[in-house]
DNA sequence: TTCTAAAATTGAGTCAATTCTGTTTTTATG
DNA sequence: CATAAAAACAGAATTGACTCAATTTTAGAA
């Protein structure tokens, strides 16, 4: 039996995480206060501070949440992937870019950026990193699968070229989230754009 | 004549600047007090933030100093390439990466990027996006280059190739920075392992 | 049921960036 | 040279993230 203790720490969790993703909508990162966000959790602002080691990391697991959606859904194209290297690639890096304004907004993903490169040795610093290694190879995985079904030529080197996509992808995203007038449709086409190039290079 | 005002004002700037980095480099950016620096600049609090808008635009500052420096010995590589686009491309990149430590600490480097994310509107946040598109078209220009003395293919989209070079190596360094154990020869031979793909896929 | 050690909570206090409001210095004008 | 407007300066006050010592709650043994 999960003793009480337990079940309330859980619920604080929650209820905390709750709290601060509705302020950092309503208000913006730097615009929720600890003070509020504890208010709203009806917690102490200690009690926060005993679940999470400063107001980052608690960003950060709202960012985990996501790009774990992210990765899951990616599972799918890797298994299945489209007939051709350049849709492949295409319709894997459209599930991340697609998803990721669903809980974060623009400013949210820039202070998580931020503080992953700021504190990236933070619990949330180093989870970061962990995500975009994750995407990475999930990247790494189409690629070579695409080369088991004799669609990209043996010789190249699957994890170099998977690290290449994923950099350049995370880049043009990180540009994308730093303006705000940046649209999905035209980040998604010029990445498109710049993969072309790699497509002519390493088909069969 | 330049008025005394205008003179004092360019020597502040430069007092400023020249604690902030001895402060920065000593005591990191976290650890060097405005107080501080305003004492060792012999200034109040007060002057400082007259000069920049937040402690951010002083470290600012100091990166643009390093990035034009960098951008101006690249130049010399684009006028005159070595005769292969493996090695050019190493040459330029090259030169970026071996000087980035130059004034900067990794510490200072993870600041300076997680402060250009954070505030992308601040001066230094674009400031800081203008010198990555400096360094970017520099890349196409070289590309360009080799595409003239016929060196790299003529159907090949120079301006996507660039950007997708220099956004790897950017996210290359960014990585590079985020782990003080991380080394210089290290961080070129990877880049060179993942450009590899494309020189193979764009040389005549 | 009662008691005690361990775990968790609390919120007033600390610290440092930034703001704000008078004061001083410089410049331009008669 | 006197003076008023403009610009720059100073540092006390504000603000908000984070800490820590005191208090409360829980688990489980007697």
């Amino acid at each position: 039996m999960s003793g009480l203790r337990a079940r309330q720490k859980a619920d604080r969790h929650r209820r905390i995480i709750e709290a601060a993703a509705a302020l950092f909508r309503e208000a913006g990162y730097e615009g929720a206060k600890i003070e509020a966000i504890a208010a709203q959790a009806e917690v102490s602002i200690g009690t926060i501070y005993n679940y999470y080691q400063n107001k980052g990391d608690i960003l950060g697991a709202i960012v985990s949440m996501e790009v774990n959606e992210v990765l899951n859904a990616g599972r799918g194209v890797v298994a299945n992937p489209p007939a051709n290297v350049g849709d492949a690639l295409d319709t894997l890096l459209g599930i991340y870019i697609e998803h990721s304004l669903h809980y974060l907004s623009k400013e949210m993903w820039r202070q998580a950026m931020a503080i992953s490169t700021q504190m990236p040795d933070s619990p949330f610093g180093q989870a970061y990193t962990g995500l975009d290694r994750s995407l990475t190879d999930q990247i790494r995985a189409l690629i070579a699968r695409l080369q088991e079904i004799d669609l990209v030529r043996q010789d190249i080197d699957s994890s170099a070229l998977g690290e290449l996509i994923f950099n350049n992808m995370n880049m043009m995203f990180i540009e994308f989230v730093k303006r705000d007038e940046a649209r999905i449709p035209t980040l998604r086409a010029a990445i498109r754009r710049q993969n072309r190039i790699l497509v002519a290079a390493i088909g069969v």
